[in-house]
DNA sequence: GGATACCTATCAAGTGATAGGTAGATATAT
DNA sequence: ATATATCTACCTATCACTTGATAGGTATCC
């Protein structure tokens, strides 16, 4: 029934991890989906709309990727490596990078809902990070491992935009392997 | 006899360090020092006239200001101490951040020479980091000492990235000295 | 009189947004 | 069961505004 909806949410969001959201604009999302401009706007009157919509849904699967990630082994260790995996995805899939990470460079063109969405993801990549470090660490307290987990998600979201800046994957995963060798990250 | 010029880019840094380099207009720049915007076309006869000749000025300062961090300190714990509160100033300057760390999120749509100063400025942390890194250090080898140069780049770059997403400088200093009690950075 | 550093005026392209129309599906009333 | 109304998901056309850029003019200084 919402077709052409879900298209422009697909579409929206890859025009987005790659020029974020001062990128998006109705034009390219309808010629990119065969409608026209307006026909997006039927369906997200203004671009805040749009904005919002595309940033509750990143953060949801990011979520669920997360809990997917949780599930898929006992070992803290081996479910990091899944996690610095999924940054590295972004990067091999045409040298895009994390919608939030890169809104979070357009913080002050964003709307308040858009915004809001944006740390909400930080929130739950820091909650997740401070679980899993939880497990993979046997001194460290639970607050020493919150404050890592911000840590760890700031460190990773820098190596992609390094990475990123830099056109070449294999700077993410050297600096990855530097965040491993100091520690920062467990081996 | 150049002032005009020289006020355009001050504005213009600062104006990039907040919005990018997508977010330049001439008309807002010209307002800002008083001129119309076909002057500011008269020093700067394309956007990525000004944008190549602000990213190679970022990036001469910042050669001049680790090489006077250099100067300031035989300590290099002090020096790399040092380092981290550049990007801190950036920050509390109205939660800006570095002009190239901005705009590496944005290099999609950036001219040439503007990605190749980008990436020159990274270099030239990069080079900075390793050397002060090697005299922190004893045990490791200059190869190790150099990866986690980027690295250590690539980490306060994120920090700032996340910390100005939050606005809030706190956040930065939360998560540097993570990356100090993991190792990443000498305490 | 040429160079410098500005100006006015204007263009073309791109942008978010809106008004108002339409074909086809769905619901409602008789 | 059929006529009528309403809803959905698009459309055309257009607006107002922003943006980078250009042509051509002017005042000042050496």
């Amino acid at each position: 029934m919402h077709d052409k909806r879900e298209e422009i949410l697909t579409v929206a969001r890859a025009a987005a991890q790659a020029h974020g959201y001062n990128g998006l604009n109705f034009r390219e999302l309808a010629k990119a989906v065969g409608v026209k401009s307006a026909s997006v706007h039927y369906h997200f009157p203004t671009k805040a709309d749009l904005g919002a919509e595309l940033a509750r849904r990143y953060r949801e699967e990011a979520e669920a990727t997360l809990e997917s990630i949780s599930a898929s082994s006992a070992d803290p260790a081996r479910r990091l490596r899944n996690y610095v995996g999924v940054f590295r995805l972004a990067l091999e899939n045409n040298n895009r990078m994390c919608m939030c990470g890169l809104m979070a460079a357009e913080v002050d063109d964003l709307p308040d809902a858009v915004k809001a969405e944006v740390k909400l993801f930080g929130d739950v990549n820091a909650a997740w990070l401070a679980k899993t470090l939880g497990e993979a660490s046997e001194g460290r307290s639970s607050k020493a491992n919150r404050r890592r987990a911000l840590a760890v998600f700031a460190a990773v979201s820098g190596a992609q935009l390094i990475a990123r800046g830099r056109g070449d994957v294999a700077v993410y995963d050297d600096i990855v392997n530097a965040y491993r060798a100091s520690g920062l990250i467990p081996a």
